[in-house]
DNA sequence: ATAGATGCAAACTCTTTGCAGGTCG
DNA sequence: CGACCTGCAAAGAGTTTGCATCTAT
């Protein structure tokens, strides 16, 4: 899974591809569950049992500093996303599961922006909130409260 | 500023305008900086010496599940905004600054990715990315590495 | 050999909660 | 009066950091 791109780009800045690091990469491309740094922690461990949660921690953070992964935060802190390409976000108020949706196209969109506020528009991300098909067909619940930090049970981790 | 509105509405729900929710709900209508709950602290104590920062969670809290106010989080913690119509936010990557947008106006843009994914659309928001005009012209340098939780010195608060 | 990376534990920040006492209606 | 609310202090969760040791190149 593990191109010689990331090599030789860790190479160029000096950096290492070790054993953490690497299945680190690994576990966060093979999911699309956009996970937590908790639930890549778990993931790897049953690879490397004795790696640490502050190399999880480092390594999710030099990765993505390096382009190499995608950050984002919600409510409930960071998520990962080995998904680096452009694309939006559907999360499900009922289950709190993130889904990947295909990039709303929209030309000019940036520069028109641009042109109205004099700012210079360099990135932009939609997010979708709703229920997803699962939760329709079995009458999920919304979770109209707020997720807290810690009561959140995303379900698939 | 308080309009009869939300004492009336509070009032429904057995809950009470006390002085520190009003004067919580005041400072959080009163800027467009979406402040963080330690700003609003700051802001609160200012009117209200003796109040305390879990007083200000707690009514923040309250007030967005009532609606009056609106949650929203960023890798650095939550942010409160006194702005509950729709609009998108711009994100200055130079100074960490939250601007206020119109929202993107896009007739059947749910609709279709309802139909195409059988989710349920109930909202979405759009977040641009960039460096605003008075960075722009300062040379601000965009900050690549992403905020840490600690090292964040939002300017204006 | 040696700069870089790891594991462990402790520190830090943000946010929430338990509780005794205060307050609004 | 009685439910609601507050301040204080302490607990929790997520994330970061210092340091001795290890390891990839």
């Amino acid at each position: 899974m593990i191109t010689n791109k990331v090599i030789d780009t860790l190479r160029d800045r000096g950096l290492r591809l070790t054993r953490p690091r690497r299945i680190i990469l690994d576990v966060v491309r093979a999911t699309d569950a956009h996970p937590t740094a908790a639930f890549v922690y778990r993931r790897v461990r049953r690879r490397l049992p004795r790696v640490s949660l502050a190399t999880v921690y480092r390594n999710l953070r030099m990765l993505a500093a390096e382009g190499f992964l995608a950050e984002r935060a919600d409510e409930a802190g960071m998520r990962f996303d080995g998904n680096t390409g452009p694309h939006d976000h559907f999360t499900c108020l009922a289950c709190r599961r993130i889904y990947d949706m295909p990039a709303r196209v929209e030309p000019g969109a940036r520069r028109r922006l641009s042109a109205r506020t004099g700012f210079e528009v360099l990135d932009h991300r939609t997010e979708y909130y709703g229920r997803c098909a699962a939760c329709r067909r079995s009458r999920g619940r919304l979770s109209l409260t707020r997720q807290r930090r810690s009561n959140g049970k995303p379900q698939g981790q």
